[in-house]
DNA sequence: TTGGGATGTCGAT
DNA sequence: TCGACCTCCCAAT
């Protein structure tokens, strides 16, 4: 799932597999013919990932921006890479840590461009601050959802307000803090902003860990479920749960499509702004789920 | 086996 | 506001 804790295990892959090595860059399917010629033959020298943006930074001060949209997918292997099939936008070949090559396929992104230094910088700061990121600011992401009367749901979405967050980490964070959806930023007010950028922090910095969207409490899990690997529909509160009873009171979890996008959440617990709980819900605490992420980090 | 929807954004109209 | 992108997953047939 893109949201900003795949791009961000996408660019820790380029850094541990790729860094360093002069790559051979070609476009199969032909669209990207041209940036490919540019980079073909220089050398990756750091992948940085900020949302849900990805820069490869090649020698010779270029820049590989890649946004995979709904639908775009990186394929990485060792050896000899397999036949191009299918819409290839790029491939990547390197000689690999061992000399047995390394590949990379992309297939299906919104955005795949050569940019200079100064562009990706100028793309960078159309973002808002990544709770990912150490330069992440969550001061500035309360400031601007406090000022605006925007209703929160929305702000979420806007990757100029908080870079990362995609439908479903709004959906689950709104949860988390018991927040309507519906509520203006005024209304939501700084505190409360802070509180939900934590909580983000928390969930994508596990997103980047487990590799998939978990949300959900040991707690707020079936009985029976709440050791060991999430199953997938134990991972979510409100996200595509439509119709289902609420985890946490019963009521049934609502949908509603808002500026194109699908948005879910509980109307009893996102009943207005009620009192929050002082610490962040701490989703890696208890040892059953540290073992699940291992296994899943083979 | 077929078909619809999805984690997202951008450019044309 | 709509189509493009053209993949993956799951439900319906």
């Amino acid at each position: 799932m893109p949201e900003g804790h795949t791009v961000r295990r996408l660019a820790d892959v380029f850094q541990r597999d790729f860094r360093g090595q002069a790559l051979r860059v070609s476009s199969p399917q032909g669209r990207f013919a041209e940036g490919a010629a540019l980079l073909d033959g220089t050398e990756l020298r750091r992948a940085e990932a900020h949302g849900k943006q990805m820069f490869l930074g090649f020698e010779g001060g270029r820049w590989l921006r890649v946004h995979l949209g709904l639908y775009g997918k990186w394929a990485f292997g060792t050896g000899e890479p397999p036949e191009p099939r299918g819409a290839l936008r790029v491939r990547l070949l390197g000689p690999g840590a061992d000399g047995a090559g390394v590949w990379a396929d992309l297939r299906g992104p919104t955005a795949c461009e050569v940019v200079t230094t100064g562009e990706k910088e100028a793309a960078r700061a159309k973002l808002g601050p990544d709770p990912l990121r150490r330069d992440g600011d969550a001061g500035a992401f309360a400031d601007r959802v406090a000022r605006s009367r925007t209703s929160i749901a929305a702000q979420l979405m806007d990757q100029a307000v908080v870079a990362g967050v995609g439908n479903v980490y709004r959906a689950e964070v709104l949860f988390r803090a018991r927040t309507d959806p519906f509520a203006p930023g005024v209304e939501v007010g700084r505190d409360r902003a802070l509180a939900m950028w934590d909580d983000l922090v928390v969930l994508l910095r596990d997103g980047v860990k487990r590799g998939a969207i978990v949300t959900t409490l040991p707690a707020d899990r079936p009985a029976g479920h709440r050791r060991g690997r999430v199953r997938r529909e134990d991972a979510h509160y409100v996200y595509r749960r439509h119709g289902l009873p609420c985890r946490v009171c019963g009521a049934t979890v609502l949908t509603r499509e808002v500026v194109g996008r699908n948005l879910f959440w509980c109307p009893v617990c996102q009943a207005g702004l009620p009192e929050l709980p002082s610490e962040p819900l701490d989703l890696t605490a208890g040892a059953d789920l540290d073992a699940s992420a291992r296994a899943q980090r083979t």
